[in-house]
DNA sequence: CGCATTATGGCAAACGATTGCCAAACGTAA
DNA sequence: TTACGTTTGGCAATCGTTTGCCATAATGCG
């Protein structure tokens, strides 16, 4: 009985030792994993047969080396959009990584929490030849002492924020006119006043929604005063407290808003609570609509109507323009998926 | 004006360039950047500027080749416990990264879905090179032709399972203790007959869930006909039509259980959403306690009470014990952290 | 059978950072 | 001034893979 090498052993099987054992060089064997048509199909098979039974994997750091690329992609998250019912970020990166690691990528994951010296950390990945692309799902790409991520030389692609202006290909969703529609749907329903349940000030989404809603308003003819819009609360991460101060104003108005538009499902359903909690029925005195989508506003009562992001595709896409990307493709400034309306019952 | 090396050029400055520009050797430089003892003070300064000017970061492949490590870590993620309403991963991947970033490493992520090839390619990482260690969020460690991820030579730790019997070091919460306080809570409130919403069968979750179950009910000198089990209604990420089929079971039960106690808090959203539909009060008909923790139970009216997981406590944990044993030091084979019972209203 | 052509495998030089070892330079003391 | 010790910087090997180039073997054709 020969002694094997045991597949188990302290230190990883090197090429070398493949080549000793196929009784060949090194650098057939590395022709032979990797190059089929150039070595004769017998060594082939003898070479992968010896691989094989080594366990031999090629070292990834070696050939990052040689050859330049890492084959792994960046994913920058944003800490503060992680929480909260709403699965966004989950469902994007299923769909991000379902197609980067069909196509051999690994996926490098950056700045899950903000803490100081996170975006040098970030830079410091790019500039170091861990990563060969970027896709980012913050608000702006990471900086730090005017070295920027997207101008370091490497593919970056952005999605849920459009930073084309910023020469970074966007991946977003048709928020605007999205919003306008639901905001139309309501208006035909009969409703003449509105609430905006706000975000962030001055945040991306903000803009275009809050902008989506105003020209539905505009073209019904509807006067200013048929919006309010809420005073920002904070960051998107305290989504119930947004839903909880809005409830406040909301309650303290007059006239009274019918309807209600939520920059997110989490604002919305701490919103809902509370007006139910208030005695107020829902929709009939006034509607809620969330925006998101989460899985979990089907079982409130009413349901939450909502806005659902098509977080998966939007990945899938992103990832894909950064593949075209890397593959020296032209690829387009900004894509947009559309999102889509669910009325479920709050409105 | 001299001519300064522009930081933003194709190609990354190495350390040869950077030698260069501070007129001393490679060596000097490398020394200067990371073993500061070793080198003049003011050689150090002259290279450190250089370095900055040149905008250099060291290459991390060149680096990982040489030393045999990549300072990154793998995290090993089940795609079937990804969505639902619980951020149970989020949270415990925010614990793993606040503690790991903060030590210099990286977080590569692996397995969002279940793909074919995936086990595979989990197992090439870990033998590439690729990664220092891995963290193991399923149920079991991933294994390929005999080959598994626990015996590839790597530091291992597993959370939310206790897989210490294969010898992985585990992170877990004390999900027996704690559902068994839970049912004692109940039954010394006046409850006598209890039904476990059940998970899919044979995870390590239900049986230690369960089990917690049946010992209170037993300490107590119940009868074992005051517990029924749900029958498993297939994957977790199915966790709303878990809760929809057990409210079935339960409206068919005579006579029907006054506490519902549910592993997950999608299971038990959903299972108290069909009872109000029907009519029944909740707590007073019956109770629902939930399992988790997520955070948007607190707005169903009644609040979900549930089990809260200390999921961010239970990353950070696991990444610490896999910084010991990168460290070469021995660590516990188990590590509990405990869950806290959360009344929010709805038991 | 001889020559030209192609298929195949091997040698060795990269890739960029780290580090053992040695040499130069410096300071100090005799 | 010489001898010695100490500090500092440089040379060169090394990590494991890929690949251009060359040598050889195999094949085809006249």
């Amino acid at each position: 009985m020969k002694k094997p090498t045991p597949p188990v052993s302290g230190a990883a099987p090197n090429m070398k030792q493949v080549a000793e054992a196929a009784g060949v060089a090194v650098s057939t064997v590395s022709r032979a994993l990797t190059n089929p048509g150039r070595v004769n199909e017998k060594t082939r098979t003898r070479v992968a047969e010896a691989a094989r039974k080594l366990g031999y994997t090629p070292n990834a750091a070696a050939r990052s080396l040689r050859m330049g690329k890492s084959k792994t992609i960046m994913i920058v998250l944003p800490g503060a959009l992680y929480y909260g019912a709403s699965q966004i970020i989950p469902l994007a990166l299923a769909g991000i990584d379902g197609l980067l690691a069909r196509n051999g990528f690994k996926i490098l994951i950056a700045n899950l929490d903000r803490e100081e010296a996170t975006e040098q950390h970030i830079i410091n990945l790019a500039g170091s030849g861990t990563v060969d692309g970027a896709i980012v799902l913050s608000s702006a790409p990471p900086s730090v002492g005017g070295r920027s991520l997207k101008d370091l030389g490497l593919p970056v692609v952005a999605m849920l924020h459009d930073i084309s202006d910023q020469g970074v290909p966007s991946v977003i969703t048709n928020e605007h006119q999205i919003m306008c529609a639901a905001t139309e749907l309501l208006i035909a329903e009969g409703h003449r006043q509105f609430l905006y349940v706000a975000g962030p000030d001055g945040v991306y989404h903000e803009v275009h929604r809050y902008a989506g809603i105003r020209e539905a308003i505009a073209r019904h003819g509807l006067p200013e005063s048929a919006l309010t819009r809420t005073e920002g609360v904070g960051a998107y991460q305290e989504g119930f407290n947004i839903g909880f101060a809005a409830a406040e104003q909301l309650l303290a108005m007059a006239p009274r808003p019918t309807a209600a538009l939520c920059c997110s499902d989490d604002a919305a359903l701490a919103l809902l609570k509370r007006l139910l909690d208030e005695g107020i029925e829902v929709p009939s005195e006034v509607a809620v609509m969330g925006f998101d989508g989460a899985a979990v506003g089907a079982l409130f009562r009413p349901a939450l109507s909502t806005i659902e992001q098509p977080a998966t595709e939007m990945g899938t896409r992103a990832a894909a323009l950064l593949l075209e990307m890397l593959a020296g493709e032209e690829v387009p400034p900004v894509t947009v998926v559309d999102s889509t309306i669910l009325r479920r019952g709050s409105a």
